[in-house]
DNA sequence: CGACAAAATGATATCGATATCAAAAATGCA
DNA sequence: TGCATTTTTGATATCGATATCATTTTGTCG
């Protein structure tokens, strides 16, 4: 009459198997787990040894089904699938989602009228909460739509978050102005500066930041080295053979993204103008291409798998909020990013 | 003595509620869900009815929960971070660990002590499972040393798989052909070809795929438009460079990977060589980066996310086996690959 | 020292989905 | 038609972790 079950076959080890071990109830296990005050220190240190002599982690899907919130959908509604981009935040946001029990429900959309659609494909299915990365984030008719029927909202990556929408981003300004003080600090004082799109609420911010450094360290504005980008590669390209074509080139070139960085470089390498002995160029976003092109470029860094991760959990928060009737408030946060120095950057020439 | 549940508040949808409101048991709920044969056509009919009229989706912790596969963790250990490219996997992978209610794992290394390292990690760390991508799904030592403990190995994207592993992959030779196809179908004869990294088992078989194109249409390989790569872009620059600079340069370059294909178009801009008109270029994998250039890159399209969430799926599944006392084989599984036919390829010039 | 409040610990019920076995209905066959 | 067999459906127990409430222990102070 055996009845062996899949633990006793050197399987998953639980809470209740850790219990037995250091001969205490599951409750006070489960309390030491979730690092609750009242649990005495003895008993405290007895149950962490058995859990490291039993390798012991949590099942996050038993955790989640006893939590009751198990239940959560949460929407992402995405409009232009910039792939590297999307899939960082969904790395995030999948992770995040795991550990909370949440589903996560993927939505894209193109023009206005198939934002709509989307959005109805979204609260059709009960989506209690929908995270809105770049450019959706920073667009008004998505987000009255949604908040309308009281579907909280999240904007991701946005320079400027709209007042009633929860947010999570870094500080657009002040990585500009990072980056515009590094490479003024390298001798640059002719600086070639590319816009993004003007539709997108960084565009403007980035180049504040440019502006801040510029007059910070008393450099006037050549009005002449702003070109006008879209973010593209593409666009890169052409603003870069622009600005490189000149009688008088910058030394340096600040690109408002990784993509347009990256296609000033390919020009520059045509050119073969050498980088970075005579000219510098850097971007913004740390997207996978300022590692993969040659010379690595400078940047700022985006922490985009945490914002994913920390975009599910504040929406999950607000959603809990909800749920259990409490009044909820948009929550802010603003993450670190990092000024990643790498090789496209040098002093500037004589 | 209100008792109010979430569920009271507009909150989830249970399979009881969908039961309750169908007029049947939760268990043919759950059958009609599983696609279990036997459930009579009215009922099922009636269910799948209840399950739109109340928006019900599973709670898949729930589900994974009472599977009992939920403590289930599996390791990936990967050593080269090819930001993307992992990103990739990752995401699939995550999804795909979410429904199964499995945890994974990250883990780095670098050298071959490094490895042995991180293998005693995932082992102190109590995996079931450990998902090798490249370059390390190509390692002996690091296969031996798992499966001498008994953890099975899934090897993810190699050409050729070694005998004791799982396997999830798509055919390279193939893949190679059908892109070489494409390009002597457009009309070129003198196709130049940018091998990758040697240490890499795709390299190899991407290249006797290129050979096999040449010599199916009756074109004789011109040996000095073979060139070494490492799969990186800065060895497509210099490749590239090597091949444009000849008399008679090549009218197409097929570049083992994306990577390389950039690296190649950066320099073909530089002279001023307009692609696809002048050149043709071609690379493999579809990463992020062969549509983030311009003109965008005719390429075989990996479904890397697809492959993560099957490597996952598959290596699950041979856990499940092992638990259960069966005795379990390795399995393999090709993926599909698409060509994908984009603007850096074009008819040949005269 | 004893009584009472506060803290620590344990017992039990529960989350949502499913495995398992029992009961009911449908089917086959003589 | 009647009985055995198969298919369909339902009742109940269970997964692992936690909320809740009961119980025990500890601490405090008159």
């Amino acid at each position: 009459m055996k009845r062996q079950r899949m633990n006793d076959q050197g399987g998953t080890v639980t809470i209740h198997d850790v219990a037995r071990h250091a001969g205490v109830s599951s409750m006070t296990v489960s309390r030491v787990i979730n690092k609750n005050v009242n649990v005495r220190e003895p008993l405290r240190e007895k149950v962490m040894a058995s859990i490291k002599a039993l390798k012991y982690t949590m099942n996050m899907a038993a955790r989640s089904t006893r939590a009751g919130m198990g239940g959560v959908r949460i929407g992402v509604l995405y409009s232009h699938p910039s792939a590297s981009y999307l899939n960082e935040i969904m790395l995030g946001g999948l992770d995040q989602a795991a550990r909370l029990g949440a589903q996560l429900l993927l939505e894209k959309c193109g023009g206005l009228q198939s934002q709509k659609n989307a959005v109805n494909r979204l609260v059709e299915a009960g989506v209690d909460g929908v995270i809105l990365p770049p450019p959706l984030c920073d667009s008004a008719p998505t987000v009255q739509m949604l908040t309308r029927v009281g579907i909280p909202v999240l904007a991701l990556a946005t320079a400027r978050p709209l007042p009633e929408v929860s947010a999570v981003r870094i500080d657009d300004f002040q990585g500009a102005l990072a980056l515009t003080r590094h490479l003024i600090k390298l001798g640059h004082k002719r600086i070639g500066f590319i816009k993004g799109n003007p539709t997108h609420t960084p565009t403007e911010v980035r180049y504040e930041g440019f502006l801040k450094g510029l007059s910070e360290a008393g450099i006037a504005l050549d009005e002449a080295l702003v070109v006008q980008g879209q973010f593209t590669y593409k666009s890169g390209l052409e603003t870069g053979r622009e600005l490189l074509d000149r009688k008088d080139p910058p030394t340096a070139i600040f690109a408002s993204n990784d993509d347009m960085a990256a296609g000033v470089m390919a020009v520059a390498h045509g050119l073969k103008i050498s980088i970075p002995e005579q000219l510098s160029v850097c971007g913004f976003d740390d997207t996978p291409v300022a590692s993969t092109i040659w010379p690595q470029l400078t940047t700022v860094h985006q922490p985009i798998v945490a914002m994913g991760r920390s975009s599910v959990s504040t929406i999950f928060e607000r959603i809990k909020e909800l749920k259990s009737g409490e009044p909820s408030r948009p929550a802010h946060q603003l993450m670190k990013f990092t000024l990643m120095d790498r090789d496209s950057t040098g002093p500037a020439p004589e």
